[in-house]
RNA sequence: GGGCCGGUAGAUCAGCGGUAGAUCGCCUGCUUUGCAAGCAGGAGGUCUCGGGUUCAAAUCCCGACCGGUCCA
């Protein structure tokens, strides 16, 4: 990094100074000691003005678009929940909404350059927020992107960085000498480059990132000990906080005053909150933001003390009443604002995954309505936030999101009402809980930590000091496959050209022991949830079977058995009835979820498939164990529009068009990295984006029948069904089984359910019977029982040859007669001699009575042995 | 995706190799002007399911299913 590179700054008056505090390199119009990061500055715009005039969120957000509409095109802001990635659960950053599909090439971004401002969601500072006056979980970040290939520039370092000095001196009014940029390098997600960071009396307010490196083992470039090379893409990669920005033009409070002034105000009134005079608000700003914020109580104590002593006449009893519920009040704000967004993208609260996020941001939400003393009400939290942020995200499912806040509402007064009870249980017994304990009421029943320690304090008088264990990382394993090595070849995909090949010839162009690569093929490598087509090649006279195949770093590779040469043509054939059945799974699974997602609501996503020749599987994102009322009313739709005979059609359209045409319902599943999207369409019905083979009409289903829901994890439910060929054959094996089971209940199909519910009733009644007489006969057995001696050992023997089941109901009579009793039982036809013990000897006495060249079996109050004919005198 | 906890009477749970229990609720009777309550008696269990070990499993082992929870 060199000076040069930011010559602009040059132009406009800046110069390149070294930090005195951290030593980093800034650029500024005025002499300075440091760099204007929070962490070496105070918050000096606090009551400063610094902006002429304060602006709402919404009037900051259309200043900065309005700044930047007429050079850069306007994109509207993407769902905070990516379904166009997998490999995070919420949207970050605004270069998320184009990442991996354009950052690494595949697709252009839907504008270039672009503006725009983008809700994300950050969860790691959760902890902070409402503690040090500046955290949020959800927040906007404005943008204004350029992406520059080889053939097109649009602009870079120096554009970017008169674009943002102009926006804040001209089109804000700030004055030059409070701003200054600091020099930072910058990676994250395989990318790397210079950034900017941009300062305004202290707060951060923007970075500016310059991206044109990615990770390569090869590269030269070192960052963090990880190798980067050039790309040949280089983006401009801008984030302007909203929040931020707003407060600065406030200059005043926290930063939930100046972003949700009328949350605020609502829950101040709401909970009568004796409101912090400013003055000691700004005094607790400067001191909270050098405290440790990842300690909470340091923070309250800290502040608490200091400001006491400030302010002699506050008493800090009060200051501390007043701090505590004003840190609710302020978390209350921000959560709403996250849930609701979260909620709008039909997040369902769970405890996996982004859903587990959302239950998180519930709890301390309800935490915080309890701290308040006031009832809780997220519901008209979410409507107050929804008035600000209606024109973001659009309409807004209240029925949705109400069942779901009850749902999680209830749930948690469950946990903790089961869960203190178990904390008293536990002290009852124990008068004390362990480390052990305590971690394990956290961690396995999610009883707050609070919570356990003021009743062990009730109960005890002691408060348990509870230090956190860290969890030991888990070593992810790397299952490593024996890929052999294949060089890349991009076969003609006949499948895609035509869905009904199922003959075709081929040259081989790779071999190895057990596979081939051929010049084009119809067999469908698995993906998307399709299985892999088999079938057999042949070359000359030879038949090879084909076993599997797979794409393989994107190339396709058949797994055959046995080795053919390259260079040589083949003829290949598909298992047409494989194939076929694959084909009407696939087509089914597409409309199954159109009609599932159109019984059940608009929250109804795909959260994985996986189809099979006899059954098929789709998991959706649901709240609760689909009713069968509800599966009658899938299975129905899915009838009519199967017989509708919609036309199923595939076409290749560009990505940002698809995405205009179609939204992001497209992405159901994988997410393709190509400049086209392959869209699945059932007229009028659906449309996915998917690379599977399809059937022209649903009218080739022929049926679906759905064999059960079950619910694999909370939120998420999974619906097994069968079509086609494999629904026929669903109902026959039930034919099968009503027709073998009926009859042994000498009933008709009608009335078969209730003659079975009698037949079971009467064998409990027997149950019990057998049970009772089992018991009468053992008080009997010990009555009549006769008193024996052999060899010089007392026992008695019971009359009867008994049932084995009457042994365990033995022993305890045993005991009250005080001596050993001898037994003869039947099992599996052999006759045994059993002695049940009064004492722990059973095994000796015994062998002392029958001679100790016996084969005893047994252990210490029961043992037994085969009875030979010449041992019944001992018992009869 | 990983870890941890749990599934026994209508409810809450105890038992954790040897005749399935407690409390609340329910039913009957008694006591009381009535209620709250008290006393006496009673009904109510596929100990989630399947396999294994054992003479014997609710209990130990393995596996399924269902639920809870923490973390990524």
């Amino acid at each position: 990094m060199s000076e040069t590179d930011y010559s602009s700054f040059n132009e406009i008056g800046l110069t390149r100074q070294k930090c005195l505090n951290c030593g980093k390199h800034f650029w500024a119009s005025t002499k300075r000691k440091n760099c204007g990061d929070s962490d070496c500055d105070r918050y000096t715009f606090l009551g400063a003005g610094m902006v002429p005039q304060p602006y709402s969120v919404s009037r900051m957000r259309s200043k900065f678009i309005d700044f930047f509409k007429e050079t850069h095109g306007f994109v509207k802001p993407y769902p905070v929940v990516p379904r166009w990635r997998e490999d995070v659960l919420l949207v970050n950053a605004s270069i998320y909404n184009f990442q991996p599909h354009v950052t690494m090439g595949y697709a252009k971004p839907p504008e270039n350059p672009l503006v725009m401002s983008q809700p994300s969601i950050r969860m790691m500072d959760v902890d902070n927020v409402g503690v040090t006056g500046r955290h949020l979980t959800g927040f906007e970040m404005m943008c204004h992107d350029s992406f520059n290939y080889p053939d097109k520039e649009v602009y870079w370092k120096n554009e970017t960085i008169s674009y943002c000095n102009s926006l804040l001196t001209k089109s804000l009014g700030i004055d030059q000498a409070n701003i200054t940029y600091t020099e930072k390098p910058w990676s994250g997600g395989g990318n790397a480059g210079n950034a900017l960071e941009v300062f305004v009396g202290g707060v951060e307010i923007a970075t500016l990132v310059f991206m044109d490196l990615r990770k390569d083992r090869n590269g030269t470039t070192q960052i963090d000990g990880d190798y980067y090379s050039p790309m040949e893409l280089k983006i401009v990669d801008t984030g302007y906080g909203l929040e931020r920005m707003t407060w600065l033009s406030k200059s005043k409070g926290t930063i939930y005053e100046a972003v949700y002034p009328e949350l605020v105000s609502h829950l101040i009134d709401k909970a009568e909150v004796r409101e912090l005079p400013e003055e000691y608000l700004m005094q607790y700003l400067d001191l909270a933001i050098h405290s440790n914020p990842y300690n909470e109580r340091e923070v309250i104590s800290q502040t608490t003390g200091l400001l006491s002593k400030k302010f002699p006449h506050f008493k800090e009893r009060e200051f501390l009443e007043s701090l505590t519920k004003m840190r609710s009040v302020w978390s209350l704000a921000d959560h709403s604002r996250s849930l609701l967004f979260m909620l709008s993208s039909y997040v369902i609260p769970s405890n996996v995954k982004v859903g587990y996020l959302a239950r998180m941001l519930i709890r301390r939400s309800l935490r915080h309505f309890q701290n308040l003393g006031i009832k809780e009400d997220l519901g008209e939290l979410l409507e107050l936030q929804y008035a600000s942020y209606k024109d973001i995200i659009g309409s807004f499912d209240f029925d949705f999101s109400n069942i779901l806040l009850e749902r999680e509402r209830s749930k948690y007064e469950e946990v903790l009402k089961s869960g203190t009870a178990l904390v008293h249980r536990i002290v009852d017994k124990k008068g004390k809980l362990s480390q052990d304990d305590f971690r394990q009421l956290y961690e396995s029943h999610g009883i707050p930590y609070e919570t356990i320690s003021q009743i062990v304090k009730e109960k005890t008088g002691e408060t348990p000091e509870y230090r956190p264990i860290p969890v030991k990382e888990t070593i992810e394993q790397v299952e490593v496959k024996d890929v052999p090595s294949i060089e890349k070849y991009d076969t003609r995909a006949l499948y895609y050209d035509d869905t009904s090949i199922r003959e075709f010839t081929a040259i081989v162009i790779q071999s190895g022991k057990d596979f081939v690569v051929l010049n084009q093929t119809a067999f469908y490598p698995e993906g998307g949830g399709q299985p892999y087509d088999t079938g057999f090649l042949y070359y000359g006279s030879r038949k090879f079977s084909v076993r599997a195949v797979q794409k393989i770093n994107g190339t396709i590779v058949h797994w055959v058995d046995g080795k053919i040469p390259e260079k040589v043509r083949v003829r290949g054939e598909i298992d047409n009835d494989r194939r076929d059945r694959l084909m009407v799974s696939h087509s089914s699974t597409h409309l199954l979820l159109a009609a599932t997602r159109k019984v059940l609501g608009p929250h109804i996503w795909q959260s994985g498939v996986q189809k099979g020749t006899d059954y098929s599987r789709l998991d959706v994102t649901h709240y609760e164990k689909i009713s069968d009322e509800d599966i009658r009313k899938i299975e129905k739709l899915c009838l009519e529009l199967i017989k509708a005979g919609k036309k199923i059609s595939v076409r290749m359209i560009e990505w940002n068009l698809a995405l205009k045409k179609y939204g992001f319902g497209l992405f159901q599943g994988g997410v393709p990295l190509s400049s086209k999207l392959r869209v699945v369409e059932i007229e009028d019905t659906d449309a996915e984006g998917c690379g599977g083979t399809h059937l022209k009409s649903t009218s080739e289903i022929g049926m679906i029948k759905i064999v059960k829901v079950e619910s694999i994890q909370e939120g998420i439910q999974r619906i097994i069904f069968a079509s086609g060929i494999g629904a026929l054959e669903y109902t026959q094996k039930l034919h099968d089984f009503y027709s073998s089971t009926i009859p042994a209940l000498a009933s008709g199909i009608d009335t078969a359910s209730q003659k079975f519910a009698k037949v079971f009733e009467s064998y409990l009644e027997n149950r019990k019977r057998y049970g009772k007489t089992l018991d009468e006969l053992a008080d009997l057995l010990i009555l009549t029982a006769e008193r024996k001696l052999e060899n010089g050992i007392e026992y008695f023997t019971g009359k009867a040859e008994i049932s084995e089941d009457l042994i365990p109901l033995l022993v305890p009579r045993v005991k009250k007669i005080g001596s050993p009793l001898m037994v003869i039982s039947k099992k599996s036809g052999s006759r045994i001699l059993t002695l049940i013990s009064d004492r722990e000897d059973a095994r000796k006495l015994l062998f002392d009575i029958m001679g100790k060249n016996k084969v005893v079996s047994g252990n210490s109050r029961i043992a037994s042995l085969n009875l030979g004919s010449a041992d019944e005198k001992l018992i009869s």
